[in-house]
DNA sequence: AGGTTTTACTAAATAGATTTAGTAAAACCT
DNA sequence: AGGTTTTACTAAATCTATTTAGTAAAACCT
């Protein structure tokens, strides 16, 4: 029933709690016999050491916290979060870190980043003067910025803007002018427009093709979707049902742009004869659709690992009482890659 | 720099560390200006009540561990965990739990556990023989079977069996005789086959659907497939390229049947005509698909809730010291849900 | 043998909150 | 006024493991 403590071990082999720490963290200091004996007892009665009791003493949980901008449903349904949290996982399992994830739903993200015991967090999509982030600062708790702009704390990023630049510039220098533009929804209806920095690069660079290629910009072929399957779909048809005929797509998000594609299909549309597509990201499903998806490629893995490399470096500059002066801000290149939606 | 504790609020308002945790917790115990002055203190130093030491002498540290059957990876690509996820997950929201995850990764999973300060584990696709389960069992932590057979604890189970032989009952009615099935690969090249009970069910609906109808059940038409798109579509190209013509295919999980499709599609067939295929689960994908895939349909996001409410009920258990004889078992049903992929 | 060093262990302090028991001062009562 | 009750707070115990300081006993040295 109740679970046994360190003293439980050292009443039963006969010792002093003390001795049952150092049988597992500093076994020089006993006896080898001892050692052997304590070991054996612990292991008997199935002791483990408390890890809430060790991490207050430690003053570290060993659990790195993942604040994600969108709730769990939709963080799931993305492949972009798969990749990236799996390049997190892949180096908390080198580091001997286990993650928790964050997700804003009904409950306030405020009590929750308050019940979190952790020693850090990775912050995805929220800008340095966001609410919650504010509060990290003020608290003192370390964390790293990815998708979002930094100054105060460390950040990766990729580089939306260039990406975007490109993808626009593709179709446009093929010729297309009816473009239709399926946005990250995260860029439209805030007050603070800062922010959205993602969002915001990419529409800069897809905005900057046009404008260099003389290409009018037309804000009604510019609609706001949530980063999902569903979303690129729902927009598409009501694009299509206001009037608007693409022979092109430019999607913000590769889940976006395979919605998309679904959906111009089912409407006879033939991919990529009748409408070209360039989605955003490379996540895994883009090479698995048929066809494949061509899209601006980010490096989401290694993406996940330098933010985990970040929170670390930060704990040891801690640790050395160094004061960085500025905090590294990493920005990761981004390329185009072309597969069967475009021709 | 240093994050700031209940003894540095209490000599900044001039009173105890208790008076402190009282204006918070109990601030009926408190002049109410003593009560406001605190709590502007403690707004403007940014405190925030240290989560380990609250779990330390709550004996609750307000996370539960969800245990994975799989690596992160193959669990993300898996709509199955998302619909999953997102049940216990609203649960936690409602119940102002956090949650983690544990997969078997590269290190050792007896580690990851043991660092873990959750108040009990979710535990997915593992039987109560296993290991890891065995070991939580001795040290008193609690936990709920999810996909796994328990006598000890509670668990959840859908009908596997019944919903397996609907599937193929269907197909052997229709008149197909050659139906490949892709099964679950944990069911096969372990020693102990008890340990994988979701997938020997599977496997006996099939064959009790075979046998009663009087079909020849063929081991070389029954493949194990790794759950996920990659998995179907390798075994499927498999399959063909071993000489075998299906008329029809059961796949014993959504992924694996999508992943099916996809592959027939690439060899020119058309489904359903050529191809009637029936998955498992019912997960989001399956009606997002084109064709729509028939199914065998379990409450996933509802199987999540309710093993999180079976493992609430655990603690409600130990508190009030109720010994429940025999641990809750809830079975939910199945059902087929014909679409796209079946005439 | 008397002093120093090493060995093998334990008592007590520590981490940071919560909670129980307890205390002074003020308020109330007859 | 003398006693009781209430108010408003604090000291100390608690949760569990780790770590520092400290203590006997044994071993070593000349």
């Amino acid at each position: 029933m109740k679970r046994i403590n360190i003293a439980d071990v050292a009443q039963k082999a006969g010792v002093s709690p003390t001795a049952v720490s150092f049988a597992f963290n500093k076994p020089e200091q006993l006896n080898s016999e001892t050692v052997n004996r304590i070991r054996m007892t612990a292991i008997e009665m199935g002791y483990m050491p408390n890890p809430m009791a060790r991490a207050l003493i430690a003053q570290r949980s060993g659990i790195i916290g993942v604040m994600l901008p969108q709730p769990l449903s939709t963080v799931l349904a993305n492949p972009y979060f798969h990749t990236f949290l799996q390049g997190i996982s892949s180096m908390c399992d080198e580091q001997e870190l286990s993650l928790m994830t964050l997700s804003p739903m009904n409950g306030s993200l405020d009590q929750a980043i308050a019940r979190s015991p952790v020693d850090g967090f990775i912050i995805v999509g929220y800008n340095e003067a966001h609410h919650e982030v504010s509060l990290l600062r003020k608290r003192g708790i370390q964390y790293v910025l990815v998708d979002g702009d930094a100054t105060c704390a460390p950040s990766v990023n990729i580089d939306d803007e260039q990406g975007a630049y490109l993808a626009a510039k593709y179709l446009i220098d093929k010729g297309h002018r009816d473009i239709l533009i399926l946005m990250l929804d995260t860029a439209f209806g805030h007050a603070d427009e800062e922010l959205h920095g993602v969002a915001m690069r990419r529409m800069r660079g897809y905005r900057r093709a046009f404008d260099e290629a003389g290409v009018v910009w037309r804000n009604e072929w510019v609609l706001p979707s949530v980063s999902s399957m569903i979303g690129g779909q729902q927009n598409f048809d009501a694009a299509y049902e206001q009037g608007l005929r693409p022979t092109a797509l430019l999607g913000a998000a590769d889940a976006i742009a395979i919605g998309a594609i679904q959906a111009a299909i089912r409407r006879g549309m033939k991919v990529p004869q009748d409408l070209e597509i360039i989605g955003y990201d490379d996540s895994v499903l883009a090479s698995l659709v048929q066809p494949g998806l061509s899209t601006v490629h980010q490096p989401i893995f290694e993406k996940g690992r330098v933010a985990l490399e970040l929170l670390i470096g930060e704990w040891e500059n801690a640790a050395t009482r160094v004061t960085d002066v500025s905090a590294k801000q990493v920005w990761l290149p981004t390329h185009l890659v072309l597969r069967g939606t475009t021709t």
